[in-house]
Order: structure tokens, then C-alpha cells, then sequence
DNA sequence: ATGTAC
């Protein structure tokens, strides 16, 4: 595949036939040698109709169903453009909750293998069902229409954690209807629980500030003890996913679409087929959104019985969605536009109306979970930024999950992890050796290339202290 | 990511 450098950290792939938009992919040198297969994937979003700007890709692009992970495309609603559940992924909504401890790792370090054992017993995990908001068939109507709104509501939160929840705590355009009975069944044993892969909890401290002004603003200080919670919408999400893309696959052709790949399936997002989806994927949003509010409560309890202290939310995004956003394109005015971000984070500038009004004149937290074992970062969004208001979203993985769990057994794994002063509360070993850090990238790369390429700043970097994991 | 292939 043919690019050429535009400027440091950008690089572009000319429009060619079959392309309605150039590609431009933001990434080191390093990061994009080690994608370049994935770029055929980035001209193939280029093909979808009503593209406008760039199929764009993040640094930490990886191969994945349809669209990239990592890839960014947007569509103008009025000329046609289309909306396809491959640009927003299975895992619907999948995304990054921060909270702050009130006590600093030096005083939690007594407790934190108490606080660790209680995490361990309080957060289902892993494939298939179980979850700690045993619901039933109304409530979980209600939650897919109010998210973490419906879960506050009912008790599980507090009022400010959904100020500090993207949109709310809820998106308002959920359509119940549109979510299969297969996809309520898969949904409603689930709700509040992790998952697997590379889905975690991690009790966090805060290594390094880069911005000591943002990071107040944010709530975030040197020592500080955090929890982050990476999780999605499970089979619910998993399910709407495939359903959507199954009824889209048929309804193509009526709308003269034609695409390179079957996972890019789409139809016009005003279309009844494009409406049905943006209405389901909204609610899978919704559930996401109560997963997280449900799985920090349970954080909640531990950290209260075993430390005394409360913890605070910072701010909860996903990095696995489509918004209908008012972008300005190419110099002209605000115009209407389906925004496909998959495996890539929203990073609002300082001033967005969108932003809860303590942040306002901060700009978006943006919250990147690293591997096991590795760093996170809580970043900003800024002022120019690019690929509208988007940056990267976590690490990526480099080896599969079977290479991975040959170069290191699970058990061997774990006391590495623990020498270095990690405690690590795994369900099995082999879904550990999964997610050993050599199968990811260097998330400290990424985040390099996503400040280096305008799209982000950092704030903080974080590094664990303790991990569970599905 | 996912009742890890209907």
C-alpha cells in the first residue's frame, strides 16, 4: 500500500478508484510499518457513501472486522451517507470509566490485598452469563432506555456520576423495539459484569502529571489512587451487531450500495434499516454505559469496607461508537454527520457545549487503558484536533491470543506481574497468558503519536497496582 | 469483542 508522509505523525493515502475520500492515517513510522496490512482496511471505509474529510485511522490501528480498529469515518446525513455497524464493532459502546480513591497508594498499600481479595469476589467475569444487577424483562427495557440515568436512579450511584458520564449517563435517541429478543435474553444475565479479553478493573496510581492544571481539573494529583473499569455492552452489544449487519447485508442492494467487504455493510443512516440500527446500538450504548455505573457501585463497596473511603467518578467514555455529530467540513458550515469511531476515543476541545461545565474550560478527559501490567493515560481533548475531535483508544494488540499464550504460562505470568508489585486477581491462568503485555503495543507510542499528530494532550499517566481480569 | 462456529 502506497502513502506518503504529510507531516510528522500523518500520513496520507491519495484517493484511487473506488475511493470517495483519501486515508489518513495518524501513527509513527514504527506504528505504521506494523499496520500496514491493515491500511487496505482503511481504503475500504473510503468506499463507503457520503465519506467526508478522510477515512481516517488512529496510531494504535489494528485489522478488524470491516472497518479497522482504530478507524474513524464520518458521513453526511443529508447526501446519503451511510451508517454500518462494522465501523462501530461488536463490542457496542465498549469503553473506559476512571474513578479517584480518596486516600493516597502509600496509605492503601496495607490494605490492597484485602481490597484486592474483595475485588476478586465482587466482579463477575469472564465469558458467558452472571452479572450483580440481577434484573428482569421491564427494568431492563428501562435501563436500555436510561442507561446509567435508570441505574442512578435506582439507587446504584450518585447524582454527580452522571455528570461525568459522556452524554449524561444516557443517549436520548435509544430505540427498545429495535433490540432483538435474542439480544434482551443475552442482556439481561450481564448487566454489570466485566468480560474477558482485555476487558479489566485496575486500582491505578498516578505515576506522572504531565498538566498539573488539567489534571485538577480532572480531580487527578501525583499518588493518587485510582480504579478503571474497561468493559462494554457483552452479548447484548455482540448480538445487536450481528443482527443489524445481517439485515443491512440484505438491504443493500435496494439502495444500489456496494461495498468491499461484507462486514462493511451499511444502508443510508436516514433509511429505515440505518434508523433501526442507530435506535439499537443507541440502547446497547445505554447498557454499556449502566455496566460501568453498576461495576464501580460494586468497586464502591469494597473500597468503602476494606478502606473507609468513597470513590469518584472522572469522567466515563466509550471508544466503540456512532454519534450523529455537527461537524464543519473542508472550511464550510456545520453540517449533520454520522461519526463512526471504532476503537478510537471522542476528545471534545475546551468550550464544547457537550462538556459537563466543571471541564468546560478543559476539554474532554479521555481515558486509554494499557495492558496488564503496562501504563494508562488520561489525555485531553484540544482545541484544533482533527478527524473530528477523535484520538486513539488503548494499546492494540501485536500478537494473537494464541501466540500469546505461548510465550508465557499463566502461572509464570502472574508472579512476574506480582514481583514487579502487581497483584493480580486472574479467573484462569490461560485467559491471563492471553493478555500477557508482549501481545500488545507500546501504549506509551500510541499516546506519543496521538500528541505528537495534534489529535490529544496528555495529563496523567497511571500505572497498576493491582488487576482483575475476565 | 463474543454462550470464542448454527
Amino acid at each position: 500500500m502506497e502513502y506518503v508522509q504529510e507531516r510528522p505523525y500523518r500520513f496520507r493515502v491519495d484517493q484511487r478508484d473506488g475511493m470517495r475520500a483519501p486515508g489518513v492515517v495518524f501513527a509513527s513510522p514504527g506504528l505504521l510499518r506494523d499496520a500496514e496490512k491493515s491500511l487496505e482496511q482503511v481504503v475500504n471505509v473510503a468506499s463507503l457513501p457520503g465519506i467526508v474529510g478522510a477515512s481516517y485511522a488512529m496510531p494504535d490501528i489494528h485489522w478488524g472486522y470491516g472497518f479497522p480498529i482504530g478507524g474513524v469515518a464520518a458521513t453526511d446525513v443529508a447526501e446519503g451517507g451511510v451508517i454500518s455497524p462494522g465501523g462501530v464493532g461488536f463490542d457496542i459502546s465498549c469503553g473506559v470509566r476512571l474513578l479517584t480513591a480518596d486516600d493516597g497508594a502509600r496509605s492503601l498499600a496495607p490494605v490492597l490485598p484485602a481490597v484486592m481479595d474483595g475485588l476478586g469476589a465482587a466482579i463477575p467475569r469472564g465469558a458467558g452469563p452472571g452479572g450483580v444487577w440481577k434484573l428482569g424483562r421491564a427494568e431492563l427495557e428501562a435501563l436500555l432506555d436510561g442507561g446509567s440515568r435508570y441505574a442512578v436512579g435506582r439507587g446504584h450511584g450518585v447524582e454527580r456520576d452522571l455528570s461525568r458520564c459522556e452524554d449524561g449517563g444516557a443517549v436520548a435517541d435509544a430505540d427498545v423495539e429495535q433490540v432483538s429478543e435474542r439480544a434482551r435474553e443475552r442482556g439481561l444475565a450481564q448487566v454489570g459484569s466485566l468480560g474477558s479479553a482485555n476487558h479489566f478493573l485496575e486500582v491505578q496510581q498516578v505515576a506522572e502529571v504531565y498538566d498539573e492544571d488539567v489534571a485538577a481539573a480532572f480531580g487527578l494529583a501525583r499518588d493518587q489512587v485510582c480504579v478503571m473499569i474497561h468493559c462494554g455492552s457483552r452479548g447484548l452489544g455482540h448480538q445487536i451487531c450481528t443482527d443489524h449487519v445481517r439485515a443491512m447485508d440484505a438491504a443493500m442492494a435496494r439502495y444500489g450500495i456496494q461495498v468491499p467487504d461484507r462486514l462493511l455493510a451499511c444502508t443510508p443512516a436516514d433509511s429505515p434499516e440505518g434508523r433501526a440500527y442507530l435506535g439499537a446500538m443507541a440502547a446497547a450504548a445505554n447498557y454499556g454505559r449502566a455496566n460501568r455505573q453498576l461495576l464501580a457501585e460494586a468497586a464502591r463497596r469494597v473500597f468503602r469496607r476494606e478502606t473507609g473511603g468513597g470513590l469518584t467518578l472522572v469522567y466515563d467514555v466509550s471508544h466503540n461508537l456512532a454519534k450523529i455529530e455537527e461537524h464543519a467540513v473542508d472550511g464550510g458550515g456545520p453540517r449533520r454527520l454520522c461519526v463512526h469511531r471504532k476503537g478510537a476515543t471522542r476528545a471534545f476541545p475546551p468550550g464544547h457545549p457537550e462538556l459537563p461545565e466543571d471541564l468546560r474550560d478543559v476539554g474532554q478527559p479521555v481515558l486509554i487503558p494499557g495492558t496488564m501490567g503496562t501504563a494508562s493515560y488520561v489525555l485531553a481533548g484540544v482545541a484544533r484536533g482533527d478527524a473530528f475531535h477523535s484520538t486513539c483508544h488503548g494499546a492494540g494488540r501485536s500478537l494473537s491470543r494464541h501466540q500469546a499464550a505461548r510465550t508465557i504460562g499463566g502461572k509464570e505470568l502472574r508472579a512476574r506481574l506480582e514481583a514487579e508489585g502487581i497483584a493480580v486477581r486472574p479467573l484462569s491462568p490461560r485467559s491471563l497468558a492471553e493478555e500477557t503485555p508482549e501481545a500488545y503495543k507500546d501504549v506509551d507510542e500510541v499516546v506519543e503519536a496521538s500528541e505528537g499528530a495534534g489529535l490529544c494532550r496528555k495529563v496523567a499517566r497511571l500505572v497498576p497496582l493491582g488487576v482483575v481480569k475476565g
